[in-house]
DNA sequence: GTGAAAGCGCTAACAT
DNA sequence: ATGTTAGCGCTTTCAC
């Protein structure tokens, strides 16, 4: 293995040279750094990154939970995963996957000093897991908003605005009965944080529109068809749909489509996922987009802010947005 | 932060023996042993992964690279990144996540010392990658299998073999003409390994059993309906399809469904898919499993025995099994 | 059954 | 502008 005094050797220079060289935290003369760069190259020289580490104190790793819980949206989680990537890298850190669902793999990671900061994916309002990361000397940034993110940083697409975005959009095409077709009930039922605040973003902007709305959990199986028939069997009046389930989407749009109901015209259809996934409907549907990646990217950008800058924690949403993409206007 | 050293004071006993008595790499007295355990419960110290890892020669972190291309399903992906991690925890392994789908992450990871061994997934016949993994000296274990594998380790479903299964199966229903639906173009345009396998298998076991077949690449959206139109269209009479491409699948059995083609008393229809994925199609399909899970956990496995009993490079293909769904048996 | 001490390969004072 | 050196926290020879 090459080591950084087999650089020095070659090139004539100390240790400490070739350590400053590469980090660049001090003047090095255009001549011995062009030496030491030879040498790098000749040797094929790769730092060891335990020992820089050690040395150091700080691993340029960053731990990222991402657990594949029962009814999570695995698109969006895996854009989110990549979207995390992508922005660590750009910021010359790598990642810890941590696939465990409990705080087991947080502090493994992060009372090893296996990590320099954390994310967590797949936060609930009530999250079982803030006290720990609350008490740890690293940053933390939750991708989610607990209802007490109590000093943690927060990264998230601001479901409640999105909530909000879809009934002021029914409210002004005139629709008085909206419902939302939401994440599987093993979702909700564990509070995961977006669902909630999506349901209260809804059902809060709902009431001061003054339009009448429920709220139905999907399955993410075909029997979702049967909570399109529940939701005009209890609401007859229906006029207008937002839903929040990339799985379900396809077969809520079908058994639409088998009650004879013409999406837009007779039923205003708004899906709230990704992009990407919008694009394999058979349908065309007005969009809010979850721009997963990007959520990713920022939630790596706020940790790199408290890392380098050592920035306090702050918490951001990106807003959502409406997209056309069905042929003709609602109702 | 809590040393071996605070320990070893705190027990009574030198740095060594706290060592050892966690390693287990040499006998401790059972009453050392418990003046240890306390004083690391109370202290509640963590071993610093760096400094181990400098000192041991050896990370405990696997690279594994999980590149999202275009084409691929996100659902495979996602469920093999689940059974490394998994599998690798079981060993007592973390997981280091490499995205981009160059050598580069590679490179940082193995050259750098950060990962003890890689696990490579998305591998195409012709694997730009290959060269430089043969050359490293960490343990490597392929998810698929290049044409040639050079003595790396190579872990999947057998691919091959669940075409020659389709065949034989459509063959034994008396079925002449066959159909393979399979991945979107740019995913055979790159020869992805599994792609190829199964088109090999595929058309190797036709000739073999004197059926005809006809292969067409799908894209992964709603698009993908006009390639059951094609299909007939080239080929009126095709009475079996295999498909293998998740996000088409719904589409393609819409399609038939629409051009009154019923499945499978018409049209015989196998999909290649993980079991989840096929528990959310709206009509039941006959499928041949990918176990994606349990290759993840394979891989883990192979190179958990070539890390610690320096078992040679292996080979490794799970058998594919048919799993019927549908209601009635084909023509 | 237990200790002492020499590294592991690097960073960052403290030198000049 | 460059060199010397004391650690970083652990594993693992030796030594008893």
């Amino acid at each position: 293995m090459v080591t950084i005094a087999d650089v020095a050797e070659a090139a004539n220079v100390s240790i400490s040279t070739v350590s400053y060289a590469m980090s660049g935290k001090r003047k090095i003369s255009r001549e011995t750094q062009e030496r030491i760069a030879r040498a790098i190259a000749e040797l094929g020289y790769r730092p060891h990154a335990s020992a820089r580490a050690l040395a150091s104190r700080s691993t340029s790793i960053i731990g990222l939970q991402a657990p594949l819980r029962p009814g999570v949206d695995v698109h969006v989680v895996m854009e989110v995963v990549t979207g995390v990537a992508t922005g660590a890298r750009g910021h010359g850190y790598d990642i810890l996957l941590l696939t465990s669902d409990d705080s087991t793999g947080l502090e493994r990671a992060a009372s090893g000093s296996m990590v320099d900061a954390l994310v967590v994916m797949d936060v609930e309002s009530d999250d079982q897991r803030l006290g720990f990361l609350g008490s740890l000397d690293r940053p933390c940034v939750l991708v989610g908003l607990p209802a007490d993110p109590g000093g943690l940083a927060c990264v998230d697409f601001d479901f409640e605005a999105a909530g909000r975005l879809a009934v002021e959009h029914f409210a002004e095409q005139g629709h008085r009965r909206v419902a939302l077709l939401g994440s599987p009930q093993e979702v909700l039922a564990r509070h995961t944080s977006y669902a909630d605040r999506l349901t209260r973003g809804f059902t809060e902007a709902a009431a001061e529109a003054g339009v009448e709305v429920s709220v139905h959990p999907c399955p993410s199986t075909p029997d979702a068809s049967e909570v399109v028939d529940d939701v005009f069997a209890a609401h007859p009046d229906v006029t207008a749909m937002l839903i929040h389930n990339e799985e379900a989407l396809p077969h809520l749009l079908a058994r639409l489509s088998e009650r004879g109901q013409r999406v837009p015209d007779e039923v205003a259809v708004l899906a709230l996922c990704p992009p990407n996934v919008a694009r394999t409907l058979r349908i065309p549907v007005d969009t809010i987009d979850i721009p997963a990646e990007e959520i990713g990217i920022a939630a790596a950008d706020v940790v790199w802010e408290m890392i380098s800058e050592g920035a306090p924690p702050s918490i951001r949403l990106i807003p959502p947005t409406l997209t056309a993409r069905s042929a003709a206007p609602g109702a």
